[in-house]
RNA sequence: GUGAGCGUAGCUCAGUUUGGUUAGAGCAUCAGGUUGUGGCCCUGAGGGUCGUGGGUUCAAGUCCCAUCGCUCACCCCA
């Protein structure tokens, strides 16, 4: 039996309705902050990732589906999207068109990993980038839009994070400094760390090693070294989130594993998760742009997992979906008349009526366990006596009351269906 | 890449410790209980290469080995 490949997973229709009430749910949200949806290809040239997101992370070292095309291009299916967002933001000149480009999307993103609870390899984010203001109140945005969709989710159990990882400057000496406060604690370090002690000093603060936290408990802070610039940029934006009643802490540690950011950067970590529990996170990123070969502008985004999000849904029991309902099932009492109840079927059907008949050849008493399976405001019964007489019978499913019905009176049970029921082109 | 746990019906799982008739249950499906009427209830039916391959044995779902898959954790990140 050939499967799913490893790490991807089908969304079944019994899941689609959690799927489509979140994304409905980013949407709106999304147009009320005024952001415009864009739609990337899955996969871009690779030397995008490579000089986007930075050839040291994991991310781009080893996490990649990256293959050769026939014309021997190096292609790499999307392991995030900011890097493809601003690639498209500078092929087309947006920033031309409009000062601020305030993008969203939801899309699927591709990182080979071993699968996990909360980590898949074809996974699913939603996020947001603006592009062209260093503004803080675009970070705080960011954040109050994250924290505001998973707020009306209904998940309670979130605690969002903040960090400012400065300009590159301060950074650099930051690292300087922290470099010279663990050279005598080096031994004390996990191997792990003490590789990142040559490559990328910051992200020993990401370890979970008892060892590295004991040893990095006394460290300086990055946001101690903060210039005086960055240090009131993060202080506005920490200002604006009060304002927003957004529930944060700062949390001089938190490090992102990208490269690209500077300035704020922030996670909203989930307790109703397995131990993949970041399930948003974003930052300010004012140098990718020119990076990628833009004209130098400034940039603030995050993503957030959907796959996560459901999973801390499901776990705290708050995703209520209203059931599925079919508006008519009309019944075949006899055998000749499957074709009749076709023509019927579909006339109702053409009237945006969700509508359902059997094709199964079953009885009457099989088609009622059906309609009744598929939640049914009516039923309609074609044949017998009253067929004879030119009638129909509609049934409510609700009290059981039937009526008998010409046949040239269709229009009538259709006003019936239309005002009663949710009809099928509003349920999408 | 590393470690641990688990693979029995469409789903959830008993049965494996101590090998022994034809491998079970609940849910779901189908049929019947009204020559034409749902939910509840009752009766019955279908559905399994016990993940796969090999080994031990008179005998393997059960013991051994290998292999594949899934899950969780490390790692990393959304």
């Amino acid at each position: 039996m050939i499967k799913a490949v490893t790490g991807t997973r089908d969304i079944l229709p019994v899941d689609i309705s959690k799927w489509k009430f979140v994304e409905n749910l980013i949407q709106k949200k999304m147009q009320s902050f005024n952001y415009k949806e864009i739609r990337t290809p899955v996969f871009e040239e690779t030397a995008l990732f490579h000089r986007g997101i930075g050839e040291a992370t994991d991310i781009v070292s080893k996490e990649m589906y990256t293959f050769l095309d026939k014309g021997q291009t190096s292609l790499t299916l999307r392991p995030e999207m900011t890097a493809a967002v601003v690639r498209a933001f500078i092929e087309h000149s947006l920033s031309a068109k409009q000062n601020l480009n305030k993008l969203y999307y939801i899309a699927p993103m591709f990182r080979q990993e071993r699968p996990q609870a909360g980590r898949l390899r074809q996974f699913h984010q939603f996020g947001a980038e603006a592009l062209g203001s260093s503004s803080p109140q675009l970070d705080s945005e960011m954040i109050i839009i994250a924290f505001d969709i998973l707020n009306s989710l209904g998940l309670k159990n979130l605690t969002v994070k903040i960090n400012s990882l400065g300009v590159p400057a301060s950074r650099e000496n930051y690292k300087n400094i922290l470099k010279e406060f663990l050279s005598d604690k080096l031994h004390l370090l996990s191997e792990e760390s003490k590789k990142r002690y040559e490559t990328n000093i910051l992200r020993i603060f990401d370890s979970k090693e008892e060892t590295d936290r004991k040893a990095l408990a006394e460290a300086p802070l990055l946001t101690d070294y903060l210039d005086t610039e960055s240090l009131s940029h993060f202080e506005t934006v920490q200002k604006l989130l009060t304002n927003a009643n957004i529930p944060f802490e700062v949390d001089p540690k938190l490090v992102r594993g990208l490269d690209y950011y500077t300035e704020t950067t922030f996670e909203i970590v989930s307790g109703s998760v397995g131990s993949q529990s970041a399930l948003c996170g974003g930052g300010r990123y004012d140098l990718l742009i020119e990076q990628l070969g833009g004209k130098s502008s400034p940039g603030v985004g995050f993503a957030a997992g959907i796959e996560r999000i459901l999973l801390a849904c499901e776990n705290e029991n708050c995703l209520n979906i209203p059931e599925e309902k079919l508006d008519l099932y009309i019944i075949r009492l006899d055998n000749n008349l499957t074709d009749k109840v076709f023509d019927l079927v579909l006339y109702f059907r053409r009237k945006n009526i969700a509508v359902e008949f059997d094709c199964l050849a079953r009885s009457v008493k099989a088609q009622m366990r059906e309609a009744n399976r598929l939640n049914t405001s009516y039923t309609l019964f074609v044949g017998g006596g009253e067929y004879s007489n030119g009638e129909v019978i509609l049934k409510n499913m609700f009290d059981g009351a039937q009526e008998n019905i010409d046949m040239c009176q269709l229009d009538y049970i259709l006003k019936k269906l239309q005002s009663g029921v949710v009809n099928a082109s509003e349920k999408t």
